[in-house]
DNA sequence: CGTTCGATGCACT
DNA sequence: GTGCATCGAACGT
């Protein structure tokens, strides 16, 4: 079942939470892939450092002040693509950040695309849980661009499902790869698992 | 195990 | 011109 608008409408740490074992599917023409989220971050509002809002409404942030349930995803370091899914009421900026998944459906077309990054040329080919682990490396395994910024997540080629995965047992912690807003513990990981990015706890 | 650092594009000031 | 919500390699312990 796909999560409905609703799902998104909350407040953030409740949905991030949620989010956890939930499945990101991916309907691409080359094919179809899917894996459920074991890492997220939130990102709550301008009084957030670490957010995207918190110098105001800008062009690029403007999917952050939108109506919930739609994907945030912009470019960062030049190299990496970060999806987000918008939370919240509309003029409420905030967002979770998919920050690792693990890979269930279309392993192999994962790895083609993983193998097709520049830095990795030459390079031997990932192993599975390794496929979407880190925010950058998910959204290339999966086919996630710029092109799919504002795009629902109720409908289309990009959605997040309930397939009924059993509570994953989750743990809180500090974002990480953040110069500010460190103090917050709005990181929520699956305990112990191969696919989280950075400290595992 | 840990820390450091270069690659790379663009929004923002 | 500056600084990233990163990745992976190259080192040191």
């Amino acid at each position: 079942m796909i999560l409905p608008v609703d799902f998104y409408r909350r407040p953030t740490l409740e949905v991030a939470r949620d989010l956890i074992g939930k499945v990101l599917v991916y309907r691409a023409k080359q094919g179809v892939t899917a894996g459920a989220i074991v890492e997220v971050e939130a990102y709550i509002g301008e009084d957030d450092p670490a957010c995207h809002a918190a110098a105001g409404p800008t062009e690029r942030n403007a999917p952050l002040y939108g109506p919930p349930g739609r994907a945030y995803v912009y470019l960062n370091y030049g190299l990496h693509d970060m999806m987000n899914a918008v939370t919240e009421e509309e003029g409420h900026p905030a967002a979770v950040l998919i920050r690792a998944l693990e890979p269930l459906e279309g392993l192999p077309l994962m790895r083609r695309r993983r193998s097709r990054a520049p830095w990795r040329k030459g390079k031997p080919p990932v192993s599975d849980h390794e496929l979407c682990r880190g925010p950058g490396n998910l959204c290339r395994a999966m086919g996630i661009t710029l092109a799919d910024n504002t795009r629902p997540l109720t409908r289309g080629p990009l959605t997040i499902h309930d397939r009924g995965i059993t509570h994953p047992e989750i743990v809180w912690s500090q974002r990480i790869g953040i110069r500010v807003g460190t103090e917050h513990h709005w990181r929520a990981t699956v305990r112990d698992h191969r696919s989280v990015s950075g400290k595992r706890y």
